[in-house]
DNA sequence: AAATAACCGACTGATTTAGTCAAGTAATTA
DNA sequence: TAATTACTTGACTAAATCAGTCGGTTATTT
């Protein structure tokens, strides 16, 4: 079993692109600004998201990522599947080789324990996450904040170059 | 969320120690050998389950450990708690700063895991494991295969002292 | 006293994570 | 068509963690 901020930092970021994607594509950048990833790292996600059919790319000036299908088709095992990390719990990949290509004693448990944290993520949605009363109290939150920092920025550029 | 070899191998050899206690002390050159688990390896973690309270030792010729209670009242988050892994599947701990300070998108999301997971797990007794078939049917196995491993070496004693 | 087995702490190689950096390629807009 | 914007790819890295080793100490029994 293996869950780190890889899988948490896609999912978080499939959210935020349900919530914030339903006019156009959105670009990586301003999802880096509003869940305060790194964009590189972003890119390295979203290259896996893409090739496992979660996400589409649309190129050039106004471009950036849309979800692949419905926000209700897609739930949190999915994505947590397409960055490589496992919902597995046994050491032997659920075949039981785990003690020299024999089961090992606690084999069973392990499984049984996979099983239920893949159903209860593959329980959830993309969908029902963006219904959810304090998810859409935390993304207005961050989109405020990105807000305040556009106009910092602009602010600064404004007295860099002086009003020429 | 955090559960690798470590939190497995304990779980293990508490069972082991849950099936083969009944009498007195095991030795974890016992469990070494029936579990394929290295012996230094073995002592580490013990070293944390006996502070946890979930063994007692017995030193000197003879000794080894024994569950500190009836293992029916030990269960498995209990164990892997003992050796520092955690069944939290958040990133702040549970305590909601994982944005700056704030709650991150996906909080309560890695929060219900989390409970999920130890609801799960706290609920499953060394008790009841040890009462399971399949439990009992590798643990036959791995007596047997013991057994063999002794005669073998006794074997190669016999010969290289010769029958003096 | 000798054998046994728990106890302790320092150490190590390998792997994985999270993240950076740089050099592309593709699509738009002016 | 040139400049811009944004995605794409791959190599690289510092830090952390894991699994496991090793050497030696302490306590107990025979």
């Amino acid at each position: 079993m293996k869950l780190t901020t890889r899988g948490r930092y896609a999912v978080t970021a499939m959210l935020d692109l349900a919530l914030h994607g339903k006019e156009g594509p959105i670009s990586l950048a301003d999802i880096s600004s509003r869940q305060d990833i790194s964009l590189s790292y972003l890119e390295q996600l979203f290259a896996k998201l893409r090739k496992s059919n979660l996400v589409k790319s649309v190129r050039g000036p106004g471009g950036g990522y849309r979800l692949s299908r419905d926000d209700t088709k897609i739930n949190v095992a999915d994505i947590i599947d397409a960055v490589n990390e496992s919902t597995d719990a046994t050491n032997c990949g659920g075949k039981g080789i785990c003690q020299n290509g024999e089961m090992c004693l606690t084999h069973h448990l392990w499984n049984d324990l996979s099983t239920q944290i893949h159903l209860f993520l593959s329980g959830i949605t993309l969908g029902q996450l963006t219904q959810k009363e304090h998810v859409q109290s935390i993304c207005e939150r961050q989109d405020m904040e990105q807000l305040a920092q556009n106009e910092e920025r602009l602010a600064l550029i404004g007295l860099d170059s002086g009003n020429a």
